[in-house]
DNA sequence: TCCTCAATCAGTAAAATCCGCATCCCCTTG
DNA sequence: CAAGGGGATGCGGATTTTACTGATTGAGGA
């Protein structure tokens, strides 16, 4: 478990991360604003625990630029800006509570347990489709019928090109330049290559899609003959 | 959204039925510790908020009874019963959160929101399990069919990350982020060493779960061959 | 028919990973 | 305060996987 505490008062932050590890969290400390930035957008904490009043930087503007990035991390804002009207600002802003200080350290205690003892999803997997294909943009994972194969780095950045753009015609230069970059210095019949091995893989895996050659011009991903 | 309301006094009870209602809410009251008991183990509601007092029976062995039956509701409890202790019982006991009275309404129904949108909160997870293989969290102990094996500390933050998302893929800065933190000034390398521990503590284990390399991405936790 | 583009595939270069070892660091113990 | 031990770290050779090249064969279009 790793808990980012983001505190100003460096002494409290401090004595309040001794706590955390005697708890047997691990915890990282930072103490501005342009720091807690930086670490709140790493997507591995379990838990934030949040001051509301940072140097450079409001708490809840980090809060709301925290859910703006996607970062569903519990957060727990300890704060002395503590009025009802505060905290319903806080709990609408995104935290998951808000505690007033002084607060009792077991209390803190108790409910940052609360907060961690959720399942901890780490993220969603995205998955297209095309006909009786699955493609896991994640895991670089190719599946039929519960069968599955693992992509390499290029035959899944491929991959993903035909699988977002089924049955469109792609010309090699877009595909090229997608998979190797604008500037790929490699040689162009590379493509050709990987084109082989994705349809070794379709062939394999008994999947009506395949892919067929525009001559000419490039490759489309369509319902095999 | 449904929303069910434990709490004896009637009077209270029903104005704040009212402002939840009004917010938006389906909401359930119940005034005595015989029906809440019954209503409370029926799987169908997004929140619980619970007094702390109730006639019959005390509001904390409600929710012990609750999570015990494993439903894993969120619940909020709203008690004039507010001391520092109290509440870290509460919190313990399986809330999610707790509010003394008096409480502001707002204050109320912010907490409601806050909790309502996220995923239901669970039984604090002291036990992790994968197939045959159990991790504990807090002791660092792994388990297989009664061998045991206690986990170093960088051993035990890697393998959280496999039990939490099991067959996930889980790419190598991810992992290398949470166990060493987001600016580890560690060697990489250092995770392939912590996979190789982990992967010799499976084999002498003999657990069926083994740790997958997916090359050019991560590690994936799945069912040995 | 001739020419160009594509398909296939083997062989090699490069990169990532595995895995053991030596060292360092820190905590505990005597 | 020195010794011992476990864990953490850095290194590097062996191994596996992926990436790339180029030669050969096949298919289309003019």
């Amino acid at each position: 478990m790793r808990i980012l505490l983001i505190e100003d008062d460096q002494q409290l932050c401090e004595a309040l991360k001794l706590q955390l590890e005697h708890a047997g969290y691990q915890v990282d400390c930072v103490y501005h604003g342009a720091d807690a930035v930086y670490y709140a957008l790493q997507p591995v904490y379990d838990l934030m625990i949040l001051d509301r009043m940072l140097p450079g930087l409001d708490g809840l503007s980090l809060l709301r630029l925290i859910r703006e990035n996607q970062i569903q991390t519990p957060v727990l804002v300890a704060t002395a800006v503590d009025s009802v009207q505060e905290r319903i600002a806080g709990l609408d802003g995104g935290a998951d509570d808000y505690i007033g200080k002084p607060y009792d350290i077991e209390e803190l205690l108790a409910r940052v347990r609360a907060l961690v003892r959720r399942p901890a999803a780490i993220e969603p997997a995205k998955c297209l489709q095309y006909k009786d294909l699955e493609y896991d943009v994640q895991s670089h994972e190719l599946c039929v019928h519960g069968k599955r194969q693992q992509l390499s780095r290029r035959e899944a950045l491929l991959m993903e090109c035909f699988m977002q753009n089924p049955e469109k015609t792609l010309a090699r230069n877009l595909l090229f330049g997608r998979v190797w970059g604008p500037d790929g210095l490699v040689e162009d019949g590379n493509l050709d290559t990987y084109i082989y091995y994705l349809r070794k893989h379709l062939k394999t895996l008994h999947s009506e899609a395949g892919i067929a050659t525009v001559h000419g011009l490039g490759y489309r991903l369509e319902k095999a003959l």
